[in-house]
DNA sequence: CTTATTTCAGGGCCACTGATATTA
DNA sequence: CTAATATCAGTGGCCCTGAAATAA
């Protein structure tokens, strides 16, 4: 407490933990990545899915939805986004007439290579000076952190 | 991509990136924590500010905004619900009659104790299973994150 | 007069729920 | 008849911008 004028207000013992920490990176990130990405309109949000969808060309959109943790209705609304900016071809499938195969259209996969490519500088920026040793374990306890969180309930 | 047939659909190499880990961890964090928090309202959500009103009682509302990354004016509306459900109070300053300092109610002292306690078991869950040394690495390699983030520009 | 603080009105984005049409 | 897929209308949360009122 003390004098606070001038002082960073902080938030605690909770500052030390990771759950924090990470939420911070996340935030910062994710800000970061869209600040770089302002040039590319709004399609840089959606650049999880696209790589899903050239992934896996084809997959009805009840897939997709479960692939990026998204109810079907809510993936309409992005998949009509994404068709309206070019990137993506809804093609009804021919043994279940009920389903929609989607597709990257050329222009979209040109943009999510574009848009990879960008987010690789993004990723390197963010992990300047950690070292391969380093890196390595972050990651795995990053997995790690993960498995804690999906397995038990 | 192959026979997707009954296959998770992924991401491709986007999937090692610590960006993409990162954000994964997060939104899946952050569900399990609302999940937890779920008999608690929506006060958990303010944890962080309730922590920092607590650690620095009596700030005006545009020191507070600037700690937790909101515009003054989103943070009136937050201000509002919190001292609606009567975690918070604002005071008129005495030097300054423009601003209000914001303290905790002793209500708001005990939910954001409680909170923390309840956060403190998600923390716990979070980290199960990472050596003291794994997490220190992890810890230190997030500060590092967000100096990257920060520095340059 | 200029600057800072808070408040308020209006808007945008995002994902949700629940209802509907179509097809399996 | 029941279940699954995609769509649509409506809603709520969250934060923003820009304008107003008050005070330094």
């Amino acid at each position: 407490m003390e004098n606070d004028t001038a002082t960073e207000l902080t938030a605690g013992e909770m500052e030390g933990w990771l759950s924090y920490k990470i939420r911070l990176v996340q935030i910062l990130a994710y800000r970061a990545f869209e600040e770089r990405m302002a040039a590319y309109g709004r399609t840089p949000r959606y650049l999880g899915l696209l790589s899903i969808i050239e992934a896996h060309p084809g997959q009805p959109q009840s897939r997709l939805a479960e692939a990026v943790a998204l109810r079907r209705s809510s993936l309409v609304t992005i998949l009509d986004q994404l068709h309206a900016e070019g990137m993506v071809e809804r093609r009804p499938s021919e043994n279940d007439r009920r389903t929609n195969g989607v597709w990257l259209t050329r222009a979209g996969l040109l943009a999510v290579q574009r848009l990879r490519e960008e987010a690789s500088k993004h990723e390197k920026q963010l992990t300047k000076g950690l070292s391969g040793e380093e890196l390595q374990i972050v990651s795995n306890a990053l997995d790690r952190l993960v498995e804690n969180l999906s397995r038990d309930e």
